[in-house]
RNA sequence: CGCGGGGUGGAGCAGUCCGGUAGCUCGUCGGGCUCAUAACCCGAAGGUCACAGGUUCGAAUCCUGUCCCCGCAA
């Protein structure tokens, strides 16, 4: 990679961040430039036994991007010191990826193209907490990420570049996080070394297309056997790696970390809802509502990820035995 | 000092409450059956029970301390 040269782009932009998206679309910008000042959320208790932990972007910008200013800042709209931060440096544009903080009045009209926004869906659609989740859940074909400028409302600003990503049977919410990261990366940053960023162009969105993606409620982490194999694959697919979809072996707590639709040859005796099956396909299988599911990766409540199989092999299942 | 689970042959677990030199499922190796097999049958190897100290005639099991892994909640 030669870097720059031919750039059109001048600048210095700022960066928004606080979770894993955020350090990684900050990493994957770094074959671009580097931000000339950062800003995330303090370090909040958190973790076993309380300890204080920065964000995943502290974290990375410590290692990785020493010398470039960190601001902590939990309200950044109203603290000065951030405001100063962006007046001194004069920049351009900020990316606010990831962030969890509403960005307010003196940032949105920042520089030349105020706040862009990194968002894994193809706006209008699933504006929200958890584009990628929702997606999966609802067993959709394709999603996309969109690259658009930040107004009042949101995730409704005005759309600087969108790809589309097709979702294959084995993504889940990590694996198109990171597929969507890298493309909204690389297209932004062609797009920055094409243009200057005076003749960017916004198209605004249509609004009457929008549909909510909230963030996922913790009772819908909770796999409902009822439901069809389709549909707990979608929640399993969504919630993976983190949090996890989850149901109940004997009172414990199962993750359920990958999963797959069985074929309809692989049992040949129905079970009630939540059932186990034996092994089949490489995995455990489990009776839902419609068809059967193969459960391929498991953790059980305090220990280590593991594949089906072998969580099977411990487990010695009475016949008739169900998960909750 | 937020709550809690766990470290037992290569893998996953039981056994720990009611101390008496270790068991199950799988894998591995050898043999058998079969046209054949990831199927089935027979046999074998393989473990200082995380580490240290203590109690005891005797500790995986009881007591104390240490290390490591993980879940929940925020």
């Amino acid at each position: 990679m030669s870097g720059n040269e031919g750039s059109a782009f001048t600048g210095s932009f700022g960066f928004f961040g606080a979770g894993r998206f955020a350090a990684r679309c900050l990493e994957l910008l770094l074959k671009w430039r580097p931000p000339s000042w950062i800003v995330t959320s303090p370090p909040s208790r958190a973790g076993r036994g309380n300890g204080l932990l920065p964000t995943p972007v502290e974290v990375f910008a410590r290692f990785s991007l020493p010398g470039i200013p960190i601001v902590n800042s939990s309200f950044v709209s109203r603290d000065v010191s951030v405001i100063d931060l962006a007046e001194r440096y004069q920049a351009s544009f900020c990316f606010v990826i990831d962030f969890g903080q509403r960005i307010e009045a003196p940032f949105l009209s920042l520089g030349q193209a105020g706040c862009l926004n990194i968002h894994p869906s193809l706006l209008p659609r699933y504006r929200g907490a958890a584009p990628v989740q929702r997606a999966l859940m609802d067993c959709a074909g394709e999603t996309g990420v969109t690259v658009f400028r930040l107004s009042e409302g949101m995730d409704a600003g005005p759309v600087l570049l969108r790809e589309t990503i097709q979702i294959g049977e084995d993504d889940d919410a990590g694996t198109l996080l990171e597929r969507a990261a890298l493309a909204a990366t690389s297209a932004f940053i062609k797009h920055a070394q094409r243009l200057p960023i005076g003749v960017w162009t916004f198209e605004p969105q249509n609004d009457a297309l929008a549909t909510d993606a909230p963030k996922i409620r913790p009772e819908e982490e909770r796999i409902d056997w009822g439901k069809s194999a389709e549909k707990i694959c979608g929640v399993v697919r969504a919630l993976a790696p983190k949090p996890g979809a989850w149901t109940t072996s004997r009172g414990r707590r199962l993750k359920v970390l990958k999963a797959a639709r069985a074929r309809l040859s692989s049992f040949g005796e129905s079970a009630s809802t939540g059932g186990l099956l034996g092994l089949a396909e490489g995995g455990v299988g489990v009776a839902s509502g419609e068809g059967n599911v193969i459960l391929k990766e498991v953790q059980l409540d305090g220990k280590k990820i593991q594949a089906a199989a072998e969580w099977w092999n411990g487990l010695r299942a009475a016949s008739g035995e169900r998960l909750l």
